[in-house]
DNA sequence: CGGCCAGTTGACGTCTTTCAACTTTGGTGG
DNA sequence: CCACCAAAGTTGAAAGACGTCAACTGGCCG
């Protein structure tokens, strides 16, 4: 993993460098520091001062704030091709979230400066960069609706299906969220607590809609699960 | 106020335009287009073809999102200065919110192609407008933290304070939240029910933290609101 | 003056958390 | 290779925060 970084499907297809030329994106993943980042380390903590904007290349992290009183939230998975850390080196003297690598990773990165350089000479750097912004600012803004107006259940079941599309594997009996995954860190996606998701799993085990171990779980009816999360009348039982 | 709009100090001030000389202001004002709201009138509804950028020129309004079952969620107030509905025409093809003046307002609009090119000739513009997207991230991820984390009262005291910042008016007694707000309001910000506001708020009243009547909140106490906040040692309870 | 809208408050229900005791799982070292 | 241990998960019981429903008050405006 030490020499063909470039042409990497994550890269290419990355949302990072959408819409530049082949020949830009060698450029600006050229002066990229990278670094690898093993499983269950921190690439950096919340407080440490925001200084680099970043490109997962290889990996999967997850960033997570914990408040004053020790309550950890999630705030989100990074998946390869995917920037972060871009607004709060945009704006702030120091990051949000503390980023972890829960499988080992690469990561690429920018000084500030560097990075208003390059956006300054690929505007459609600049432009993708906000283009991104905008899309996470959506995501927030469901999420903030979600918590507002939805019951556990349901949030969890969308935090779920969320996983699935980010990180799906397809297999024989479902769709395998391939992360390490504890009751704990849902419970932290979700903004309920580890035993109501544990319950909420065991239910959803009975009615054979998922199957979930040690740190995993298997979604083996996504689209049952996609009427919990968006309350469609119940499919199986047409009745009322 | 039909006349002197760009050199109002809301809009001299505003983040919007900011580092930009002033001639550069004017031209950009120049260029875009202008039209009074009435309170009470909705300047666009959610699910609109989401074509233009605005910035507010005076008065103030409301953004909210209506979930499919009906439940209103208000996404943030817009204060004169201020930039909205950037994200979403960069990259959604319909606006996620409804905007409502909740007093006699007048927006500033420029629509996407144009704004793109004011971006183009003006970076310092575009600059402005990813700083003002990522400090709204960062709003957002707060948010986000205090719905998983916090009780409903610190949630509502939050709330008071934002508001408190953005629309306080000082007088006599305390400072007044310069903007007609129901119970109904404040518990579409917070994630509660009008119910649960003004059985907190009639505590708070009865403690001689707040002043509050039809659609009218004055803070007495700040300082001890900030307390209920953040969760600091419940300060000398002095009589009253 | 009547109707309407915002607000208040009690009673009750329920979802979710909390606490505690327990089981299962998987990795490690003897 | 197995036994052991810590971490992850499960589940019952009880408490509690908050939502729901209903009845009531009060101010405002046409």
């Amino acid at each position: 993993m030490t020499e063909p970084v470039y042409d990497q499907p994550a890269l290419v297809e990355s949302e990072f460098l959408q819409g530049l030329p082949a020949q830009d994106r060698v450029a600006i993943l050229g002066v990229a520091q990278r670094r690898p980042v093993e499983r269950d380390h921190f690439l950096l903590r919340q407080g440490d001062p925001a200084d680099r904007v970043y490109l997962l290349a290889q990996g999967r992290l997850r960033l997570s704030t914990v408040t004053t009183d020790g309550q950890e939230v999630i705030v989100r998975y990074v998946a390869p091709g995917e920037g972060f850390g871009v607004a709060a080196a945009l704006k702030d003297i120091t990051y949000p979230v503390s980023i972890e690598a829960v499988e080992n990773s690469l990561v690429m990165s920018w000084d500030r400066a560097t990075f208003a350089q390059l956006m300054e000479r690929y505007p459609r750097l600049a432009m993708q960069a906000m283009q991104t912004l905008a899309f996470r600012m959506r995501e927030m803004q469901d999420r903030v609706r979600e918590l507002q107006t939805e019951r556990v259940e349901r949030r969890i079941a969308r935090a779920l299906l969320r996983l699935v599309r980010q990180t799906g594997r397809k297999v024989e009996t479902g769709v395998l969220i391939d992360l390490p995954l504890t009751r704990q860190d849902l419970a932290e996606m979700t903004g309920t607590t580890l035993y109501t998701v544990s319950r909420v799993l065991s239910q959803w085990e009975q009615a054979g809609l998922v199957e979930s171990g040690r740190e995993r779980v298997l979604i083996r009816a996504p689209h049952r699960l996609v009427t919990i999360a968006e309350d469609l009348p119940p499919q199986p039982t047409p009745d009322k």
